[in-house]
DNA sequence: ATGGTTGGCTACCAA
């Protein structure tokens, strides 16, 4: 089962991209965010093209802001809006978390509020948004992954100059500290162990991508069960490239198929090639 | 030039 997870600023601006995207790498489960879209207007846009691709689609959106979607081959059942104890912004909740089960992972789509500046109340809501999501993850299902934008760079080798980023948001201590406080494995990092540098978010501005002066802030985070099963974890550094691209790249984590547990003998496969067997990772170095 | 871009939305704010 290949999972991907794609902030997209503007599925209405990324159309053009992110369909014949769909088509070329082929994820069974696609978490989005920041479509920047009412509910109305994602599903006027892409319904009938996801359908045609064979997905089913969920979204939790307010338009111009904000708006995550879950998109899924594999069943989309259960899905839930926010999480339980979701914190509110100015006096509202605000369309940053959906979440599903699919093919008996639980999958949460998620856009963390940026917090902006330390000594800001989005800072503020940002470590308390995080604290409420790890109290709603612990209270469910124990096969998770955590996909999405978290805008935090757990380690200094997630960011192109650990000094040019004293002071600002996105590494700090209180920051990082939430990260590894989910308990979980950022399967990323544990296939590209540092001091390799990949990167997921290159702002637009001063030419950033170009000399690949990045962030990894995009990230999935399985519990170990999950994480056992990860063959391929990478950043799918082309679709940041070419003409209005989004500033951010997907991640995309392929899984080998759930161990059968205590059901009875595994029935071995036919002779043709296992579906789900290891891909290769395709990052190029340019 | 003291973010140089992009996007939402239409005067700026957010990232």
């Amino acid at each position: 089962m290949r999972i991907a997870t794609w902030n997209v600023n503007s599925a209405k601006q990324r159309l053009p991209r992110l369909l014949p995207w769909l088509e070329e790498r082929r994820p069974d489960v696609v978490c989005l965010q920041e479509t920047k879209l009412s509910d109305a207007a994602f599903f006027d846009l892409f319904m009938g093209p996801l359908t045609q691709l064979g997905y089913e689609v969920a979204h939790h959106g307010q338009g111009g802001f904000n708006g995550v979607a879950l998109l899924s081959r594999v069943g989309l059942v259960d899905v839930e809006h926010n999480f339980p104890g979701q914190p509110d912004y100015l006096g509202a909740t605000e369309s940053r978390a959906i979440s599903a089960t699919c093919a008996g992972v639980r999958i949460h789509s998620l856009y963390v509020p940026n917090g902006r500046d330390v000594a800001s109340d989005h800072y503020a809501y940002k470590l308390e948004w995080l604290d409420a999501l790890a109290e709603a993850v612990a209270a469910g299902p124990a096969d998770v992954a955590l996909c999405g934008d978290m805008n935090v760079a757990p380690a200094d080798a997630d960011v192109f100059d650990p000094a040019a980023y004293v002071g600002h948001t996105h590494v700090t201590g209180p920051e990082r500290a939430r990260i590894a406080a989910f308990g979980l494995v950022d399967v990323v990092r544990a296939r590209w162990p540092e001091p390799e540098r990949v990167f997921s978010y290159w702002d637009y501005r001063a030419g950033m991508f170009h000399q690949d002066l990045g962030m990894r802030i995009d990230l999935v985070l399985a519990s170990q069960p999950v994480a056992d099963r990860v063959a391929a974890a990478w950043v799918d550094r082309a679709a940041r490239k070419g003409k209005l691209p989004s500033d951010h790249a997907p991640v995309i984590v392929d899984l080998d198929e759930a161990p059968d547990g205590d059901i009875g003998p595994v029935v071995p496969p036919p002779s043709n090639p296992r579906r789900g067997a290891r891909t290769r990772l395709p990052q190029s170095r340019d």
